[in-house]
DNA sequence: CGTGATTACGGTTGACGTAATCATA
DNA sequence: TATGATTACGTCAACCGTAATCACG
């Protein structure tokens, strides 16, 4: 009567990989049994989910899979929960953090934590945004630290991912990254909407994303010149000096001897990092957790947002 | 490696019923194969999830008991997802509402719905606010109509089920229902604060619950004289009448001959209607869906909301 | 002692692997 | 024709029921 998870499991692997095969290989079974678990899937819900030659999603397919993955996170995410309380309070504290979420103040914090607790072992990993939250909601990860561009006092865009809190640690303003000489490098501010044909960088990794320049001032073309995968502020920084485009950065980040910051005027956005978590218990990703909190420009979230 | 949902659908029914036996009758298993189920995930998570005499969750067993529910729910809503594209277009339309949701806009949409389709059997079952929105996401209604309180333009606040949308659908005035004589009466409006000393009927599922006056305007007593659990307006304007307390209530429901609603002036709150429903597929539920949003004070959620 | 949870054990079911078959690019 | 999905079938594990045992009130 429930959708074994299973076998939702090997479905989404190979919906994903778009191969029984292929699938069979990732999870160790035989191509055979990956047949086997699709179609005892199928007869259970009474509909094919996926064409096969080539072996794509039908739509009741595209239905299921829309709740696959958040399905299986949640029961990483309980078992994950319930790990944390069963075992002992652990001496090594895994972060997961977005690019640009290390800010000076999170470093700081961090800091005290290790002298608090000498003997910690304390591991940062960075990975994408999403990884993040969904790594923190699995248990990958005890905290997680996600950055990203919104209004300020406004709580970031994340995905769903059960039951996770999060608090915003760090916000800092934002500048629109140009080549030094740039005709408009000189300006002592600039708006959005003045930049709507310039050429963007599209950095989804470090940057705004186009998506959401699009969204935040609608009209004009937003053209992506180079897509930037990376995420070393480095790289970027040498794309905009030589003139591929412009980028919209924390102000902190986007000077150096090539680059120039100028101001961004409207509208107002800032670069805002914001602590991830599930349910803490005594340790330390709850000492870092509360030491982080207190540091908060504003509580975003908390035990019930109202819907996904 | 997953939590298998078999094992928790009889772990939550073992912690509901405390009772390893009751929770065998309820499930139609023997009391034998629901000790092995509970026995096989305490073994498989690596820890107690109950203590037995009394049958009571452990601190891990309640941090599962928090996932289970959301997990079992999505499951159920995946499934009905996919029966829904997979199935025909059906002659029969399930309404979930509650209480106050079927205001005249509404039920002038359903009218129209019923001259466009006239041999569709329509049913309309009225239940709690979160059994409406649960069972919504499990497919048992093919729309909710949820109504609460809230400030104009507000999203209600909804438990979290999953990917669902809610659309706002109507709003209304609020008044303090009075006793006709009472003293205030005769007031042309009343603030909230001044009537955190007043005695007030909780009726959770009719008017505004304890709860959320608390939150509205703090400080104060907030007494409740009597709880009201019915889901009818006219028994709880008797007890309005009879002097048992007041009640925060729809303007054009407050009325009566030994009642006399008072406008509420601050904070500015509205009783709102919003319309709750999965992925749509073409049918009656989206021809309704589409009519009622049309009428909608305004969009409150779509796609992806940030977080639980 | 009696109610109710656990343990022992056997039968059935079902899940996976091997291998043969089928279908499509 | 070769790659890759399906079908056939045998084996083995897992699950549930019956029944005996254990433990707490």
């Amino acid at each position: 009567m429930g959708v074994d998870p299973h076998l939702l499991r090997t479905f989404v692997t190979v919906a994903r990989l778009g191969s029984f095969s292929a699938a069979a290989r990732e999870l160790g079974y035989t191509q055979s049994a990956v047949s086997q678990q699709v179609a005892t899937l199928e007869s259970d819900l009474g509909t094919p989910l996926l064409t096969r030659r080539p072996v794509l999603p039908t739509e009741a397919g595209g239905r299921l899979l829309e709740h696959a993955g958040p399905i299986l996170l949640r029961l990483d995410a309980a078992r994950a929960d319930v790990a944390r309380v069963a075992g002992d309070p652990p001496d090594r504290l895994v972060l997961g953090a977005s690019a640009l979420a290390m800010t000076r103040p999170v470093a700081g914090a961090l800091a005290a934590l290790r002298r608090e607790r000498p003997r910690l072992d304390v591991v940062v990993a960075v990975a994408g945004r999403n990884e993040v939250v969904a790594g923190v909601a699995a248990g990958r990860y005890d905290l997680g630290l996600v950055d990203g561009i919104t209004a300020p006092n406004d709580p970031l865009r994340l995905p769903d991912a059960g039951a996770l809190t999060a608090v915003g640690v760090a916000e800092r303003p934002l500048v629109v990254a140009l080549p030094a000489g740039h005709p408009l490098a000189d300006r002592a501010g600039l708006a959005l909407a003045a930049l709507a044909d310039a050429r963007w960088l599209d950095a989804p990794e470090l940057a705004v994303p186009a998506p959401v320049l699009r969204d935040s001032a609608s009209g004009g073309g937003w053209r992506a010149a180079v897509r930037y995968e990376g995420a070393d502020c480095a790289g970027l920084l040498a794309l905009v000096a030589a003139g591929h485009g412009i980028a919209l950065l924390p102000a902190d980040l986007a000077y150096g001897p090539e680059v120039t910051g100028v101001p961004l005027t409207s509208p107002r956005l800032v670069h805002r990092v914001e602590l991830v978590h599930g349910r803490l218990v005594a340790g330390p990703a709850a000492w870092l957790a509360a030491h982080l909190s207190d540091l908060r420009p504003t509580e975003v979230s908390d035990a019930s947002r109202p819907r996904q």
